[in-house]
DNA sequence: CGTTGGAATGTAACATTGTCACGGAATTGC
DNA sequence: GCAATTCCGTGACAATGTTACATTCCAACG
């Protein structure tokens, strides 16, 4: 049968590390998925299915209150490895995390009791996810100083041009609501700042889409 | 020369993981260093002495915006270890953390290249560090969902009975500005929230000082 | 002792952001 | 075409943050 492109030892990148025994026992134990955009793959504490390796598309990691208020608090891209789908697997992990699909995604799964044997044997890999999950910690301090620190026009004008370079567009396709929940704010907050946004010409509104006019502009907002 | 009361031995949860070899590597690494209070022990990314790994007293982690605002991210007591006074020990940090002593703290010392050798041959040490991250991450976690998630009534209440507990005693020996800080918001709010709780009998407020009266009303407004 | 300087607190006015309650417009599914 | 749903616009108000001071308390000093 022929290897996908993205074979697991492509993508995994302490896999040169790995012994033959190793390597075998992670493949069987690995296997692949395949969920439609908007698939919620991870609710709260709920299931620890193992970690996800995202071979093709976009993940995006969220917390959400008991009101349903959410905020974004980072994504995940091709060779991304998402931990906290794998929570139980770390005593110490105390909080609920939830993961949906952004896009059609194609991922392997690596159950919690084959790696966690890894961890165990091998000081890479047990390194490697010490580094992994330092770089998550720094995604969320860096959203830590943006909630904190930051206005509201800086944080949206920041969303719209990093947005605008994941999708390799001037255009967004994307509601108001939905950057509501990206920046942990109200969807009418949004409106009136993209209103304003559109009032000094540096957007132009559409149902369902925002045109980026004058990224000069927008960036001088970002503090 | 006489062991002090709390030796390495004692404080380190994984020493007895580590071969003879590894604990004479350590010993030798680890020095100790008493500090009064107010100590600033790491200023954001300047420095990246070791490993803090508190012996007796009490640490506070924050971070501090450009203008000067800031937030408390969590404390560290006896026999918590401060990893981020070592984040250049891990290259995926990209976050500046500033540690004070709030107590004259005494403390051990264990430099980087000491326990990043320790990381690298030692499977326990590797994931113990993990747990700790994750440990820290958490803290981090709580503090995201009460900054989005809470209102100021709540989340001062929640600190006043926190404290408390921290100093053993109904009476608090701190200035709002202090409050402030921890609670990443300004002097004036806290004025204003703690004068509202003195009015409905909650608190009564002295010049550097909140004595706690009726606990139960204080806890109602914890969301 | 009185004085004085700094730290801590009080407070009013205003700006920003969040919440609530709508109504209207655009799109989708019959 | 029509109904239902999604999305957006908007005004009024609440909560929190900011600015700019005034006042009070305390400790140190002469």
């Amino acid at each position: 049968m022929a290897q996908p492109s993205n074979s697991l030892e492509a993508l995994f990148p302490v896999w040169k590390e790995l012994d033959d025994s190793q390597r075998a026992a992670l493949s069987r134990a690995a296997t692949q998925r395949t969920v439609p955009e908007g698939t919620i793959l991870q609710n709260g504490s709920a299931d620890c299915v193992g970690l996800f390796l995202v071979e093709s598309g976009q993940l995006r990691a969220y917390i959400l209150s008991d009101e349903g208020k959410e905020i974004t608090l980072y994504r995940l891209f091709e060779r991304d490895m998402c931990l906290f789908s794998a929570s139980c697997m770390i005593a110490s992990i105390q909080f609920d995390i939830w993961v949906e699909a952004e896009k059609d995604t194609r991922l392997w799964v690596l159950p919690v009791s084959a790696y966690q044997t890894l961890m165990k044997s091998s000081p890479a890999v047990a390194n490697y996810t010490n580094e992994l999950m330092a770089s998550r910690f720094s995604d969320v301090m860096w959203l830590m100083d943006q909630v904190l620190f930051k206005s509201i026009d800086s944080r949206l004008a920041t969303f719209l041009i990093e947005e605008s370079g994941i999708e390799g567009s001037d255009t967004l396709h994307i509601t108001h609501e939905r950057i509501a929940h990206h920046l942990g704010t109200a969807r009418e907050v949004v409106t009136r700042m993209l209103k304003y946004f559109q009032d000094e010409g540096m957007v132009r509104l559409s149902r369902g889409g925002i045109a980026l006019l004058e990224r000069k502009k927008l960036s001088a907002l970002i503090q």
